[in-house]
DNA sequence: CACCCCTAGTTGTATAGACGGGTAGTGAAA
DNA sequence: TTTCACTACCCGTCTATACAACTAGGGGTG
């Protein structure tokens, strides 16, 4: 007994983590009859925890020989969806907003589409100029569907969206974006401060809910020297 | 017996992978017990086939109220790291490039850092323009460890070279990129056919292999008109 | 009618064992 | 020395079972 209530295989999965991630690559960890030896578990329970650490991509396995060390440390997020505050504030920056707009818009035919709103419903419009360390880094326009209707009674100038939408019972689960790269407008060089004619990434990403369901359009400009986007994939 | 050699848990979730991609959002799917009796295998088997469904994220699970579809069609690849050529043949376009340089280079510092080369190793250098239907899409700037030689000996005006390295048992499996906006400069308009002063989308990726071994370097300067980045991101 | 308890069903965790196929090393035979 | 068979070892798959935590719904009680 451990005292704990975490579950055997995640306490060994962590263990694990800090191993590998100390292993130089391609040196063998230990097998799933030895971690099951070690933690005095089944083998089905060691197996569970490495197949985790599989998935988050720091160890690979060869059937018949063994288990290996990836070498990269963990990157835990793969291309996890998240918001702006959330990703800033983890590197290190403050985040602060200013506000250009906030409250009801009606829809044009392609917002409705991006949204899956019914004919002559309306959609909340929000529109940020998003800073981190009081450099502005993008110029965010955002609409949301009636039912996130409650982000209208915050104060967005420092509150997170998706933190406020995952209180009320709706969590960000899932995004189709898009990237592009355009020039920036007026509108670019007033709040973003960079210059006519410069370079923009422009991302849109759609986002659903945990249930599948649409609840977020949004249109990102990104100061396109501030900012660099990062990407990782993995083959399948 | 079935007589194929295909596992039950694979048998199984490609038939729920049907059934669940003809299921409304939302709508309940049958349970892992009743999995396991249609299919007369154990419930540990069945709970196999759903998990990967739930990793493929067209279905999702409530702990004490059952298995629910998700909704979208299968998106089977999320995020998955794909060549230029294996990417615009799957959307129907005809695949060509034109050849600007290809062989041995010298290295400079920075490149031997994203290649993890030692103190004047050489590098395999190849430049071409992609196009799809004759459209040119992007330059593509990539460099290569010495031991993917073999490429060298390849027309890679039709050749692809990530399936090229894969006959030679080196497997592209992870990426890790970032993007940026630019504007076009002077090669950019003489060979993607934009105008001075574009702004285009720049990718730079560094590629390891299946033992997380780093193979490769490409910048790749789209066209930002002709094309769009698009991205799928998840909630973990 | 409103509230609470209880139950049946579902997923999550875990066990102990079994067999098959692949890998790599040992050692004997040619 | 080379080759081949054998043998541990390892991962992949699968079984049958058990208990815990949780949810939704039925039914009784107030």
């Amino acid at each position: 007994m451990t005292g704990s209530s975490v579950p055997f295989y995640i306490e060994i999965s962590d263990a694990l983590r800090r191993r590998a991630s100390e292993t130089p690559a391609g040196q063998g960890l230990p097998s799933e009859t030895e971690l099951a030896a070690q933690f005095g578990v089944s083998r089905m329970t060691a197996r569970q925890a490495v197949k985790t650490l599989e998935a988050e991509g720091l160890l690979y396995r060869v059937p018949g020989s063994g288990t290996f060390a990836s070498g990269h440390q963990a990157h835990r997020v793969l291309n996890e969806l998240r918001s702006f505050t959330s990703e800033m504030t983890e590197r290190g920056y403050r985040v602060r907003s200013k506000v250009l707009e906030q409250g009801w818009v009606t829809t044009d035919p392609q917002l409705r589409a991006d949204l899956a709103l019914a004919p002559r419903s309306r959609a909340i419009h929000i529109e940020r100029v998003r800073y981190a360390d009081d450099v502005p880094m993008a110029m965010e326009r955002t609409h949301l569907t009636p039912r996130c209707s409650a982000v209208l009674e915050l104060d967005l100038s420092t509150a997170s969206l998706h933190a406020a939408l995952e209180e009320h019972g709706i969590t960000p689960t899932e995004s189709f974006g898009s990237l592009v790269a355009v020039l920036a407008g007026p509108a670019d060089v007033k709040h973003l401060g960079v210059k006519r004619g410069s370079p923009l990434l422009v991302e849109v990403r759609r986002i659903d809910d945990q249930h599948g369901t649409r609840i977020e359009r949004t249109e990102t400009r990104y100061a396109g020297n501030e900012y660099v986007f990062d990407l990782q994939l993995r083959r399948h």
